[in-house]
RNA sequence: GCCUCCGUGGCGGAAUUGGUAUACGCGUACGGUUUAGGACCGUAUUCCGUAAGGAUUAGAGGUUCAAGUCCUCUCGGAGGCACCA
């Protein structure tokens, strides 16, 4: 603990600059930080502009305002976007940056249920402070986009996009067996049920049948996964998308039952039905009700059937079930094979999940791995009809001999399948199937319609009425938004608070007949605000539209973490719903996040998550005052890369303190290039270093970045220090005395390279630089307003390379040739044998082969 | 169980298409400066060795003139999916 209580001790920060002459000007960063913070604000300067032709949208995932104020890892991605927003402006770009809040949410309801604390009031105080934070971190947001979930001009349109869906089809009401939170008193996403449990609470979800409302994004399935191609995501987050939608290949076939004019329908991906020697129902499979067991085996199926009923069946992230033993009992009923006529027993096994595919499962021992598990239970007959490329063709009797489908194979056994290679023969079964009539190709997901009904007060009421007349009725646009009433008790009793609102319901009327009618209480999954704010964000204050079509643009740079399905598939979803209503140009595509980026969480000084618990949670609260924004900043981006986990090190932000000390040294000191030796190679880095932090900028790579700006300073302090040292043989005057900024003198030479240090280090330390811009350099406000430097080819390449020498792959020399004899093969290799440490290891020996690669390696073999 | 990504000094981490491994920063040591300092400046710092030299990117093999980078296996870590038919 100890090592980490820099709050306690009295920072001797920021007093660096004066220690080190007595005329430098201090550099105060609280002083020199509210001052630009002031003047930015007035000045207006990150105003989005209303034309150009550039237009580049970067946004952060909107945060949820949590009673716990923001902590450093929370600033990470705010920091990565504000670069990048600060760098496209400079490179000219009309940059949208905005920020907002996803206010509506179930810990403020929490928290009112405690307290008895309005959740209006506790949210908003909290968005105080979490945009103080952000304000003192130096971000260049526009701050007149702002936004606010729960504010009715924001939940309006949410209503408003709701009764869209209402009326394409894609909202309904249904009543279904649906995830139950027992402590939160609400319905679940399936996405929001995390191994049985719920996501917030870690409760064990239950199923409930009731009434809720869905949206239907089942219908937007494959254009969710076909529309990934198109976008700039990492891969990782595109297969888990991938992988949640879970789209699926295959046949649905009827089998017959013996002596029953029923039909069992399974579903498979790979009917290899020469190897079927059995069927398996889900215990909750509707037949069980209807058909006639034969008496033997009524009593133990109806056992097996209690026992393992599944306590969700609905949800396909049931409790953890794999590792088990499988189970099952025979029903004494059996089934057609119509492909060989013969009879197949049908069992029942809770293995075969109801939810899944028809709840029905062929078993094919021989080629699938659960199928023949629960053969070899049972000591059910397994059939090979598949040989793989290991070329066995003997009996399966252990689990590696099992060939499945995606596995390389031929059939065997199979009639008229017979040397057929896998994938074709399942397609030729497939024909057979469906040329009988007994089968249909089908496509199935994993994915289901996204229920978004909560019974809870904190959140977006969703805009319907019931009428016993004419149903279901959206609430008439004229009359939106539904209010969120303020007369309720938080209490949760299974129902929404809101339905004992007293005012909630006074005087509502069915749009169509106008009799009395009642208002739908349960509220929006707060998912649904967060699945279309970025599009309020290109015009907030619009009364008349949810936005306009001419104002909409897809985010350029969208920075966040988590939320991988759950979030980024419902908003996905959204824009494609309103991009086929036509509400969005058609020009901008169908995708709303052209790049998507999550930055790497930051782990307490402990390596732990941050979190109350452990005591580590560093907040910009804590930093700030002895340090300064762009000390924090700089820092978070230099920590690691942008996307993986890293630690928390106070060192490390001392370090960084220090290099913004030498940085402000540099400006405040007088500094001159003399000879033209020296200022080639200063110049050269200096274009070397424009062109890396560009690039290292749009791709994210902001440690790299700043490592590149560290050497150009290492640079330019030496070239400095060389001249001083010379002064101070020549003049005996020591480097200390000399300078003052009050009057700053610099050379036109010189002020090129420093202003062009000053802009590539704005977008990361904007105070300090704008410090120096305008009071050092004396240039124009503000520097976040003027040019990113370019960078000259010609510049960039060294005159002087280093060209190393390798005997058998071992580096035995280097040497330091012009640019232009290093690329002569003949010339550099007459330089290597002349060198005397090449010499000794050549002597006595035949060079049998010698590789060069132009400019940079000459390899000798021996 | 399956899939994906990752493993580089005392620490965080750099390294175009295979072409000087350890950039940059932290820490540490010594020296300087200062009334003093946890500030600032300088030098050193992968390991072994006085040196010449040798070893080194989790471990073991392989391809290559040349491997942190490509291939195979093992170990370790992170994440995702998890009876999906």
């Amino acid at each position: 603990m100890d090592k980490y209580n820099h709050k306690k001790t009295e920072a001797k920060w920021p007093d660096s600059a004066k220690a080190s002459t007595g005329k430098q000007k201090e550099y105060d960063h609280s002083v020199v930080e509210a001052k630009w913070q002031a003047k930015w604000a007035k000045e207006q300067i990150y105003k989005t502009p209303g034309t150009g032709e550039k237009k580049r949208y970067v946004l952060d995932m909107f945060p949820y305002p949590s009673g716990a104020s923001m902590h450093v890892g929370h600033l990470e991605g705010y920091v990565g976007t504000d670069i990048l927003s600060r760098y496209f402006r400079m490179k000219g770009h009309s940059v949208l940056h905005p920020m907002g809040w996803d206010a509506f949410g179930l810990p403020a309801e929490n928290y009112a249920i405690k307290t008895g604390i309005h959740p209006d009031k506790s949210t908003h105080e909290n968005i105080k402070t979490f945009r103080r934070q952000l304000e003192i971190s130096g971000m260049s947001y526009d701050w007149d986009k702002e936004i606010d979930t729960s504010s009715p001009e924001f939940y309006k349109w949410t209503q408003w996009i709701f009764i869209q869906l209402f009326k394409a089809g894609l909202a309904y009401k249904k009543k279904s067996p649906v995830n139950w939170c027992p402590k939160d008193e609400t319905v679940l996403a399936n996405e929001q049920v995390v191994e049985g449990k719920c996501e917030r609470c870690d409760t064990e979800v239950i199923q409930k049948d009731m009434d809720q409302w869905f949206f239907k994004i089942t219908a937007y399935a494959d254009r969710l996964i076909s529309g990934l191609e198109k976008i700039d995501w990492e891969d990782e987050v595109k297969r888990q998308q991938i992988n949640w939608i879970g789209r699926k290949e295959g046949i649905n076939i009827r089998y017959k039952v013996v002596g029953s004019d029923k039909e069992i329908e399974v579903f498979t991906t790979a009917p290899v039905n020469f190897g079927m020697t059995f069927l398996v129902l889900s215990p909750e499979h509707k037949l069980l009700k209807e058909l006639k067991l034969p008496k033997a085996y009524q009593e133990s199926v109806a056992k097996y059937i209690k026992e393992h009923l599944s306590s969700s069946s609905n949800s396909t992230n049931v409790a953890n079930k794999s590792n088990k033993t499988k189970t099952g009992v025979f029903t004494g009923l059996y089934v057609a094979n119509p492909i060989n006529n013969k009879e197949v027993p049908v069992w029942v096994s809770d293995f075969v999940v109801a939810g899944v595919g028809t709840g029905a499962v062929q078993g094919c021992p021989g080629h699938d791995l659960n199928d023949f598990e629960f053969a070899q239970e049972y000591k059910l007959p397994i059939v090979r009809v598949i040989v793989g490329k290991d070329g066995d063709a003997s009996e399966i009797t252990k689990k590696d001999q099992v060939i499945e489908h995606g596995m390389e194979g031929r059939f065997i056994n199979s009639d008229f399948l017979n040397g057929l290679d896998f994938e074709e023969g399942l397609q030729k079964t497939m024909d057979w199937f469906e040329d009988k009539g007994l089968g249909k190709r089908t496509v199935t997901y994993h994915i289901r319609d996204w229920l978004i009904s909560r019974q809870r007060y904190w959140g977006c009421p969703i805009p319907m009425v019931y009428c016993e007349d004419d149903g279901w009725q959206p609430v008439p646009d004229t009359d939106l938004p539904v209010k969120l009433p303020s007369d309720v008790d938080f209490l949760p009793h299974g129902e929404s608070p809101i339905a004992r609102s007293e005012t909630f319901q006074k005087d509502v009327v069915c749009p169509i007949c106008g009799k009395q009618v009642k208002r739908e209480v349960d509220t929006m999954d707060t998912y649904v605000d967060s699945s279309w704010y970025f599009m309020r964000f290109c015009d907030p204050k619009n009364k008349n539209e949810f936005a306009s079509k001419e104002n909409i643009i897809p985010v350029d740079d969208y920075v966040g973490g988590g939320h991988v399905v759950q979030h980024l598939l419902f908003a996905r979803f959204f824009w494609k719903f309103l991009f086929d209503q036509g509400l969005i140009d058609k020009s901008v595509g169908d995708e709303p996040f052209l790049k998507l980026r999550a930055p790497g969480w930051i782990l307490g000084p402990d390596s732990r998550k941050m979190s109350k618990r452990w005591g580590n949670v560093i907040t910009p609260d804590d930093i700030i005052p002895k340090f300064g924004a762009d000390t924090l900043r700089v820092y978070e981006m230099f920590m690691g890369p942008f996307d993986v986990m890293k630690p928390w090190s106070i060192t490390g932000v001392e370090g960084i303190a220090r290099f913004l000390g030498r940085v402000w040294r540099l400006f405040s000191t007088e500094y001159k290039v003399h000879s033209t030796e020296e200022n080639t190679e200063v110049l050269s880095k200096l274009h070397q270093t424009i062109k890396k932090v560009g690039e290292d900028v749009e791709n994210y790579k902001f440690n790299t970045a700043i490592s590149s700006l560290m050497e150009l300073v290492n640079t330019l302090t030496e070239a400095g220090s060389q001249k001083s040292e010379i002064r101070n043989e020549v003049g005996k005057t020591k480097i200390e005395n000399q300078t003052s900024i009050q009057t700053p003198n610099i050379s036109h030479q010189t002020s090129e390279v420093l202003s062009a240090l000053a802009r590539l280090m704005a977008p990361f330390a904007p105070h300090m630089m704008e410090e120096i811009w305008v009071e050092v350099l004396g240039m124009p406000f503000s520097i976040h307003a003027s040019p990113w430097p370019s960078y000259d080819p010609k510049l960039i390449v060294q005159n002087e390379v280093t060209v190393v020498v390798q005997i058998n792959g071992k580096v035995r020399a280097s040497m330091k040739l012009e640019s232009e004899i290093s690329k002569q093969e003949s010339e550099v290799t007459k330089l290597a044998k002349s060198d005397p440490n090449v010499t000794k290891w050549l002597e006595g020996q035949t060079i049998k082969k010698t590789i060069f690669i132009s400019g940079k390696v000459i390899n000798f073999v021996i």
